[in-house]
DNA sequence: TAGCGTTATATTTATGTTCGAATAACGCTT
DNA sequence: AAGCGTTATTCGAACATAAATATAACGCTA
């Protein structure tokens, strides 16, 4: 038995959690949105919606992208989307050292 | 913007979380899980495999039910609910308010 | 023994999520 | 100008999850 959490940002819907975090990463990491995709075994579709989602309910931008070019162009994320995982990171990190506590307090000898 | 989260013990799936302790509350409050679905406009079969679900991965009995006689039957806690109910209560909002707290350091000016 | 309201369970239906394909545009390279 | 790999966008299909429905059993009551 083991605790398990999510935490996320919500506006009038999800805005920024978990998977918009590790993409961004991917994309930091990788310098392309289509990269990222593939290396998380995730469609290109589908990290192009997170993205987009996550924008639109924030109010700025997360990745600033070149189409065409050389390697076909590429992504790379905003001083904005940086400040957001800095802050996510801390943030979460904070949180799973506190939750493991009290769960170890209030259920740690139970189950 | 807000923050959200959702917090539960889980074994090999989800095991306890906010469902089942939502759930088992009106079962306590009203001594039966058909009355209490009804009272959560929740179908009873629903209600009934998440406490099903809950005690499978749990390993102990979350109800005690009769089937048949006075009033059809009914449903009451077992002991181990309650204390399981107790402790989610305290754990649960003691989490919050830290969260809250944590929210508001990492994103409070920044969102 | 017929009727009631409940628990118990399986089957079917509905809803939501994710994927993959299709299409277009873009700008560098050769 | 043709080719390349990327971003950008939409759409239907496939899959997964959640919810509703249907049916049976139970034990008291009258």
């Amino acid at each position: 038995m083991k605790l398990v959490y999510k935490i996320w940002v919500e506006g009038k819907t999800k805005a920024f959690g978990e998977g918009p975090y590790k993409l961004l990463r991917k994309v930091e990491q990788l310098g392309s949105l289509n990269k990222a995709a593939q290396d998380m075994n995730m469609s290109y579709s589908k990290a192009w919606s997170i993205i987009k989602r996550a924008e639109k309910e924030l109010g700025f931008k997360l990745v600033e992208s070149n189409t065409g070019g050389v390697g076909g162009g590429g992504s790379r994320l905003t001083s904005q989307a940086k400040t957001m995982l800095t802050r996510y990171d801390e943030f979460h990190c904070e949180a799973g050292e506190i939750l493991t506590k009290l769960y170890n307090k209030y259920f740690g000898e139970l189950l």
